[in-house]
DNA sequence: TTACCTGTACCCATTATAGTTACAGGTAAC
DNA sequence: GTTACCTGTAACTATAATGGGTACAGGTAA
């Protein structure tokens, strides 16, 4: 089991439109720097319109990013692309036996911890914005190029 | 996207092997309680016992945890069911473009950080031990009946 | 020998992912 | 207004994982 690879497409478009701030990034120059089809891109872009991260229209080439990368989180970019839903990383089997005292009482004991647990994650890709992810390939630019 | 349940499964037969240690827990009886099939019962089994959590034996019915319920944590158990493989539980975009900036740098850029969470998450389910599971389910019992 | 159990090897339906093609409809430049 | 190019989407595909089901080899004990 893997989160798909969504999250991370996201995360690289987001990061690109930004870095190509200059130059048009239409979804057919985002998919080939992901190395996709424009397709798929598009589908992605329409997540992240909805939930306010980008701006694209209909017939006009290019994409915008809608904030200041430092007011965008990686949990931003997971919730908007919909990889997971809210206490739903875990999944618990739905028909336990009620005639058994672990089968009748395991959703509701089980489900507190996992959330938890799911909580704790989102709660580091909240820590972390897009302005240092971009940061990151700044840095590592300079010093490979 | 959703981990799989033999997650919560693997919780819920441990917890009902202890539970029911004076009768015999044969895959039958522990399936009945899931409410699924013996044979997913005695794969899962033999996740478990890999793992040296449970010890049973071929041609004799019924199964015992191997160890405290207090040194078994669900993270040993989310370990043995083999659910999330290490540093996997996000998957990144295989080939980005080596031409262009982000594309050559997203992947060492994201991994750390997709790690950071996972390993965040497993940490919460490393601080819970089996017999907070049965306890809870006690507790509960002894309130609903 | 009989009865029952575990351990596995298959097989199946369902679902999600990722990719692809195709096309309707918006926009702008000519 | 026509052309060229873009976005937004629908429909279809291959692939893989999940959860379930049947069948049977082989171990154990009465």
């Amino acid at each position: 089991m893997s989160i798909s690879s969504r999250f991370a497409v996201g995360i690289h478009i987001l990061a690109l439109i930004d870095l190509n701030k200059e130059g048009t990034s239409s979804s057919e120059f985002l998919a080939s720097s992901v190395n996709t089809n424009p397709a798929v891109i598009r589908k992605l872009m329409g997540m992240l319109k909805k939930a306010g991260l980008v701006e694209v229209h209909p017939g006009i080439a290019g994409a915008k990013v809608a904030k200041q990368l430092s007011e965008i989180t990686l949990l931003d970019v997971y919730k908007a692309v919909n990889v997971v839903q809210d206490k739903e990383l875990f999944s618990v089997h739905d028909n336990p036996n009620p005639e058994c005292h672990v089968g009748r009482n395991i959703q509701n004991t089980i489900e507190p911890l996992f959330t938890a647990a799911q909580l704790a994650m989102e709660k580091v890709l909240g820590n972390v914005t897009l302005e240092d992810v971009v940061k990151d390939i700044a840095n590592k630019e300079k010093i490979k190029c």
